[in-house]
DNA sequence: TTGCTAATTAGCACATTAGCTAATACTATG
DNA sequence: CATAGTATTAGCTAATGTGCTAATTAGCAA
């Protein structure tokens, strides 16, 4: 909804990647703090960010909470924003897909 | 090319409408500093990032310099990283028009 | 060359961000 | 209750970003 919090948000590498992380699956924190080598805490700031701009949902189950991507609102934001400034593209859908191949591959 | 470069040049509100600017025809720097009430050396520094990124191209005519918008990069980075992180985006291509739509309209 | 306009670069002040450690909640379990 | 485990908040430092003014570079014209 924000598009400001949205692309604050995205400014970081470390924050993309976490998206990227919970496409596949819901992690805790904890999870997340391992895979980035940081601390719980910095972590825990990272993913305040994210959800703030309401790219990831909470949910607290035990003594974890889990966190979970919220891909319509990121891809809407991101369309959204594409379209307002190139109105042009129409046909860059399957061009984007074959991109977002490419970059998967090259990770 | 370079998405950290283009996720850091759109976490700026004012650049983001810079590009909003550019999508409607060229423009020189001090034709944008006059629009945003800035001075030319702060709106300099912004069509720098703009261009690092691949955002907008320059060209000289005469004593002034000309920034152009590449939408095809903006467009293809965006769409690139939506769908890199959430690929079911397939039917989202019709919303994503009308929300930016109803985006417009609400400046 | 001189003068004028446009653009950029350099240097400074201020605010913000990202990482850390330490301290503080919250939850489950002895 | 006490303790351990998980998450968050507070407080700090280092680095970065954004605005400005002053100085410098590039182009055009007298």
């Amino acid at each position: 909804m924000e598009m400001d919090k949205v692309f604050e948000a995205l400014a970081s590498g470390p924050r993309r990647q976490i998206l990227a992380f919970l496409s596949k699956t819901e992690l805790t924190t904890s999870d997340l703090a391992l895979r980035f080598r940081m601390t719980a805490p910095s972590m825990s700031r990272h993913l305040s960010v994210l959800e703030h701009a309401g790219l990831v949902t909470s949910e607290r189950r035990g003594s974890k909470v889990y966190y979970k991507l919220e891909g319509k609102s990121l891809v809407n934001t991101l369309t959204g924003f594409a379209f307002e400034i190139c109105p042009v593209a129409g046909p860059l859908k399957r061009e984007s897909r074959a991109m977002a191949k490419r970059q998967r591959a090259t990770d």
